[in-house]
DNA sequence: CTTAGACATTCCACTATCGACATGTCAAGA
DNA sequence: TCTTGACATGTCGATAGTGGAATGTCTAAG
């Protein structure tokens, strides 16, 4: 149940943000580490709220309805970081497939291989992107943001890296050639 | 819906596996790249099964059931692998809190980033022993296994530089100092 | 003979996630 | 004035995933 802590996370640094401020920060900030759509946020806003993580602390025109963190869900955003364990990511279709590789034809393993290192030029492209555009301020957002997007950048330098190495693995068989 | 082809190309390379084989397979050798549960393996087989992708084609003891691939199951296969594009993972648990690592105490936060140090250790342990037990022949999923191995160390070593960097970054913080 | 442990399947209730749709407000410029 | 686009919240149904329990069979060791 991570959405749940995302968002009291992200209400407790943001004070006073709303629904729709909170799906831009996924959009952005958030993007590659916690997505959410926006049926998933209003929702769980809705939840927290009854379960008194959180509250309304101001509506503002066209219905919008600023939140805030109450004692209780401060408290559970605590406990949650210090004293749950994170469970690993165990999910990676990019991976799966390379797994299946040898069912198709060596065109369409290069392709394949060559397809994804695109992607990940792409993201590169876009992290640094908003990188240059968010503006990196002295707050606690900033500095544990900076550090999860160096961790973006080492990651996708490694898939490329590790791509190109399995390509010239694919041309190139290792030991016992068949 | 990728639980699907991970079973069907499973399937697809070890003909005339049970459940219970498939769920072996999962645990090991996919363990990192696309986890499943019984109660999901053993639906989706049914799933399969009813959308002729997979059929019975022997019953064992103890009720066993072995599996085959069907045309259509095969055809599914290679439309997955050469015709959809995989959608990139969006989801770290762990990222997500370093997010949020400004919500407590420096103390706190080293614990964290240690902890998850030592965890990635003993998984970099158990990576390290699965490959000295599995028998890597010169089939296409130990071809293609180790490919998707490599990607594990690789990875993992990765996730340690960074949280030595990030420790780092944490006692000794950057240009402006708050 | 007994029993522990690997083999093997199936069901259930719950929670999470996705994608699309519906509804409406407000500000600024043509 | 009209229209566009950003702001803003909400509902729905379908599918996917989790965790646990129930049930039973076969084999090998004691």
């Amino acid at each position: 149940m991570s959405l749940r802590h995302a968002v009291l996370g992200l209400l407790a640094e943001m004070d006073g943000s709303s629904g729709y401020d909170l799906m831009r920060m996924f959009e952005v900030s958030l993007a590659n580490v916690w997505g959410a759509t926006q049926s998933q946020l209003y929702g769980e806003l809705a939840k927290l709220t009854a379960d008194g993580f959180i509250e309304v602390v101001e509506e503002g025109p066209r219905g919008r309805k600023a939140y805030g963190v109450t004692a209780a869900g401060r408290e559970e955003l605590r406990r949650w970081l210090t004293e749950t364990a994170p469970k690993a990511v165990r999910r990676d279709e990019v991976l799966l497939r390379v797994f299946f590789l040898g069912l198709v034809t060596p065109e369409q393993r290069e392709e394949y291989l060559r397809g994804r290192a695109a992607e990940l030029a792409e993201r590169q492209a876009g992290i640094e992107a908003v990188e240059e555009a968010v503006s990196w301020g002295e707050d606690d957002l900033s500095r544990y943001g900076r550090l999860v997007m160096e961790y973006g950048k080492r990651f996708m330098a490694m898939r490329r890296e590790w791509m190109e190495w399995a390509l010239r693995e694919l041309e190139d068989p290792p030991t016992s050639a068949r």
